[in-house]
DNA sequence: CAAATTAGTTTAATCGTTTAAACTAATAAA
DNA sequence: TTTATTAGTTTAAACGATTAAACTAATTTG
């Protein structure tokens, strides 16, 4: 392995000091710098093919210009696209991340922080999976810079970048409301995650300002362990019985992808039988019979402001910056307005 | 922001050099070193909650325990999977990997390979676009570990991970051939890249030793750009005229994920009209109306080997290791044999 | 023309570790 | 008792950069 060229080596050839070097290479000093031995330095810097020690660099600065991204999977689609779109915006800012998946697990969260931390990451991008309130109070207390996406805990005061869902899923059940369903149901994940939660109450709140009737049995939360059976079921209970629901929301991109295949092997009609919302954009529901009406999330922002918030952060520590986008709508036909269904 | 305890503050505390602590915490000398100073060190670096700053670590050990992975597009689902195989394996041996999307563009490949060399990584994992040989020739030189995966270039001696994409084409085509299907296209990417035309040496071969029917025209080659309307477009052509074709091999995800859609807009039965063979395994194949036959790739696997051969890699950097695995083929309703379909 | 300023460069400390080598005191061997 | 050995610890250099401060020689100012 051929070694890597350093400044001493370039001060070497030059025949200079390192620090006369440092100075060309960083652009300080101009003034103070000929400009001959400049030219030589910068000739001989490129002839050696010199590269800097960012790890040497980042020990003298303790800034390493690498921030950290932990996510609940990076497998799962939304989080591969959120993540690709923070890649982009950190190099656009000539930083570089290190991703982990935390599997919606607070010790494996707090280890990954751990170990982020400890390769001295400048900052922190963090989807925090549901019970790690105190690691976050922690990281805020030691003065690390912060950003949460996606989820965030209401109580405590960090910056975050995250959808108004609410708005999201009030919007949903506001548009079936409008196209005539009357019996709307929701299939969600159960957690304490704000995020979820917000989803959830946005129903509920819409139901009532809709004027539709609210069922206990018409709101389900499913478990990650055996996820794709129960919703499954679930779906099955709603839609069988004397007075099935007419719609139904799925509360996240997983209960939908369970969802939809269950609506397949049960052949419901859709929307004939069961108008459908779905949440988050994927690929997949272009392979879906009929067109499927879905919340979009605007994942390109949510990265971008999720780096430019950290970066901000960095400049300024003790500036909190709280972001709620709105989440948007796609109408198709699996909510097409029962009146065009059901001529009369 | 409260400083980190560094090795000083420990040493400072117990009334000993930084050495001596040093020497504890890495358990080295360990005969060496009286037991009760090691218990006291030992306290005091747990009071204080010093964790070890990696970046110093680095600079005089020159190793980050930091892997660089540079694929094409992590939002891609495959590479996202493959990703999550690969950040799991590292962190097992306790090693953080670093992102990157080259976006099949040798430029912004090599500018990424620059970074992650500067950031000191021990090893690289490349999926290679086209066009990157003399980059991976380079690293060679340089003698950074590295090894390939899921694509390699054959002209180069180089570590790689693969799918054995000869065989896993071959095999499918001979999977068609033998549930009755003579007429059969494939749909692949214009690039050179070696996997990729190994897909298509595997249907040309299967073809001739099936005895089937080639014609230039039943296989088409589909450049990046507006992928989707060519993809509609070729399976147009491949299913309207005298002689349409009576089966269709995606040679990889995103090309399956533009002919089934293309498939459902056009109206096409499968298998009955058309039987089709997908490339790579996802969620959204459970959505599209007839159960999909498919070749899965074992990314599991991949993303483990690439991680183990890296690492073993670093220890002996001399050492080449070439692996190629099978594919396997998912047989379903969409390959349905002909004989079934069409009872005589 | 001496003193002050300026231009151009170097010195040396520092970041937080690691680690070979040196040192000291206690113990064992001769 | 002297010498050699061993145990326990420290010293100090090094990794590759950054940067305040010091230095020197040339130039300007009074």
């Amino acid at each position: 392995m051929q070694k890597k060229t350093s400044l001493k080596d370039i001060a070497q050839v030059v025949g200079v000091s390192t620090a006369l070097v440092s100075y060309v290479l960083n652009n300080k000093k101009e003034n103070r710098i000929s400009k001959e031995v400049a030219k030589r330095i910068r000739q001989v810097a490129k002839d050696l093919n010199y590269q800097p020690n960012q790890i040497a660099k980042s020990l003298k600065t303790s800034r390493t210009r690498t921030l950290g991204l932990i996510v609940a999977d990076i497998a799962n689609p939304f989080f591969a696209t959120l993540a690709r779109y923070i890649e982009d915006e950190a190099d656009k800012h000539n930083y570089t991340v290190i991703f982990a998946s935390s599997d919606e697990n607070p010790d494996k969260c707090q280890k990954l922080i751990t170990t982020l931390l400890n390769r001295q990451v400048d900052g922190l991008i963090l989807a925090p999976p549901a019970g790690v309130e105190s690691q976050v109070i922690d990281l805020q207390k030691k003065g690390i810079p912060l950003v949460l996406v996606d989820r965030y805990f209401p109580d405590i005061r960090t910056s975050y970048v995250a959808l108004n869902n609410f708005q999201a899923m009030y919007t949903a059940v506001g548009h079936l409301a409008k196209a005539g369903y009357r019996r709307v149901g929701m299939i969600t994940l159960d957690t304490d995650l704000f995020h979820i939660t917000e989803r959830t109450r946005g129903y509920l709140a819409a139901l009532q300002d809709n004027h539709l009737t609210t069922r206990r049995s018409w709101l389900k939360s499913i478990g990650p362990s055996n996820l794709p059976a129960d919703v499954a079921r679930t779906l099955q209970a709603f839609t069988t019985g004397p007075q099935p629901i007419e719609a139904v929301l799925f509360a996240s991109n997983v209960i939908a992808m369970a969802g939809l295949k269950a609506i397949k092997s049960l052949s419901v009609a859709v929307p004939n039988e069961l108008a459908v919302v779905c949440f988050d954009e994927t690929d997949a529901y272009g392979l879906f019979d009929t067109p499927l009406t879905y919340i979009r999330q605007p994942v390109q922002e949510l990265g971008q402001l999720a780096v430019s918030v950290l970066l901000d952060t960095l400049a300024i520590p003790s500036q909190i910056t709280q972001i709620n986008l709105d989440g948007q709508l796609i109408g198709q036909a699996s909510t097409q307005p029962v009146s065009i269904l059901l001529p009369d």
